[in-house]
DNA sequence: TTGTATGCGTTATCAT
DNA sequence: ATGATAACGCATACAA
């Protein structure tokens, strides 16, 4: 690979003045920025950008990393936050991690190490931060939960009320007449997915507010994925089956439990109705269309990155703390009874 | 950010001893290295890859480079990529970029500027290589796409032959009856999608071989997303009342097309029969399931790794380009008439 | 306008 | 076993 040293043997300048013509410098005179350039065109040179990161203390790139590998909605966000930042001149790079916190510490190493000059978390729980976040110093942004009380300075987070928003879905369910209510997705016991956690504690609660009562038999825990609410849903079905609607706390979830619903010989929504959550772009074509709460992608994704860009000019900023709203997005998955 | 100086002039080491420590080697004495390591810990200390990179000569990491935002299909398999590689204990960087040709030579050049020791391209059109990959010396794999027309010593591919599984699935349809098959997605004319073009191709070849007219309003070119099936079904059937089969040259076209003939008043597969193309997990949670032609994700996948990683050791082997077998999933989608 | 020299953080090659 | 130092490729302050 040729070298910026390569470029000025060859073009009889030194490397300093290839270094000018490099970096648009104005003062370089006409003739040797041409014949520099066509050098530089000749050899296919490609600057080493290790070596460039390491002269200016930090990596140019902001760094995404992405929780789970297989999820839709985090996938969208993705999308339009990578999309933003190339429209701003950022450029990115992503890290999938797995769902395990080892795998997150590792990301939160990997991320130090890099030096990006910011970066975004896509889905992280807050424990993976508590622990070994102080490590990092640029600006970060925390995506799908708040980090309003971990109280780093340079960490902000927007997401959306999970809380709020379960809780809306099972009064709207309520509301249809339906009386006996499954809920399929959120680990058990555990706290292992903050958001199923929370979602699933919006549920509760709105099931108190509603006069019922949170049977413990209505809850059926489930990985995020389609094949998990098929087998949530299978189980919830066959133990229950007097449940009427079935509120899955994420989309992939509610597609695997329709799935289900009709390979059990049974309908959705003639025989039970089926909420999802998160609003990802299937609900709009599947068959039923599906009643969702949609998180707002666009809004969780500019808030977010005109949030980045504003800390790296203005690292002294405060960081910032944001619920946005959800909404209540009809398909034709939920019927009134 | 503490770099390997503070920890040697903390410690009261020579950045020497601190290196040594750093990358486990042997001939440092124990007292020394539990103090060192001790005051490496105290200040969180990262050590800086780029430095490490440049003093190297080349990024640790494998850069894969995805083609298209939001296809599934590419998704999965680099999904199964990341993972293969993180077991196989190298480390990653993915880059999405558009699907025009300008981003694709942006991604060449980020990827040829950061130095990695590998990288995989998922998707990519050849054109795009013919113009940009020379400046590229490591190995790399082209996935979905044959590259070995373009014979670079180190650019070697996996890929389903387009050509032939989509001349299946049309004699797939022809042997259930269907006479009138519409074809959707791959752009008209223009090929600016590879993939798609070759899709097509296959399609009139089979239609031919079946004494069939590949006539030309048969065909409407459609986006790979939902969105587009969804438009060039509803197109299609309007202009054509006699269809009663339609051949989506990918999945999420094919949940666009069924989403349209559900909202024509039509049902599939009793009144038109979809067919589409990948075998992304949705295919079998969709309702109706649908019947495609499966790429073999998984062997795409091991099979690409294990090159790659041979050739990062053995980097005087030449390319191999392999054509993987398809297979017909069937679902419920297709109708026998 | 151009060239020279220094240093970024690290590894590795010498000495000691 | 440990320390000193050169080198990686580049940007830039300074000199010319």
């Amino acid at each position: 690979m040729a070298t910026i040293k390569d470029i000025a043997r060859i073009s009889g300048y030194s490397i300093g003045t290839v270094s000018r013509v490099l970096n648009q410098h104005p003062d370089v005179s006409e003739k040797s920025r041409e014949r520099i350039e066509k050098v530089i065109r000749d050899l296919n040179y490609e600057p080493n950008s290790n070596a460039k990161m390491l002269k200016q203390g930090s990596n140019s790139a902001i760094t995404l990393i992405i929780r789970g590998y297989h999820n839709i909605f985090l996938q969208s966000i993705l999308e339009e936050v990578q999309l933003a930042l190339h429209k701003a001149g950022e450029s990115t790079a992503v890290v999938f991690v797995d769902e395990n916190e080892n795998e997150v510490q590792t990301a939160l190493h990997l991320a130090a190490s890099m030096r990006p000059k910011g970066f975004f978390f896509l889905g992280g729980n807050l424990g993976d931060f508590r622990s070994y976040f102080s490590e990092i110093k640029v600006p970060g942004v925390l995506l799908t939960n708040s980090a309003r009380e971990l109280d780093f300075p340079n960490l902000s987070s927007y997401a959306t009320d999970d809380v709020e928003a379960a809780a809306y879905a099972i009064h709207y369910l309520y509301d249809c007449g339906h009386r006996k209510i499954g809920v399929i997705g959120g680990a058990a016991g555990n706290k292992e997915s903050q958001t199923g956690y929370l979602r699933t504690r919006g549920c509760s609660r709105a099931l108190r507010e509603c006069g019922l009562d949170p049977e413990e038999d209505l809850y059926l825990p489930s990985r995020f994925s389609m094949d998990g609410g098929y087998k949530a849903a299978k189980g919830l079905l066959e133990r229950r089956k007097d449940v009427t609607a079935i509120f899955a706390l994420a989309d992939t979830i509610a597609i695997g439990a329709i799935r289900a619903i009709r390979d059990m010989g049974m309908r959705c929504p003639e025989d039970i109705s089926v909420m999802g959550f998160d609003g990802i772009e299937i609900c709009q074509y599947g068959v039923p269309r599906l009643t969702t709460i949609r998180q707002d992608v666009g809004l969780l994704s500019s808030l977010s990155v005109s949030n980045l860009l504003l800390h790296l000019h203005y690292p002294q900023n405060g960081p910032t703390h944001e619920i946005v709203p959800f909404q209540l997005q009809k398909g034709e998955s939920v019927r009134h009874i």
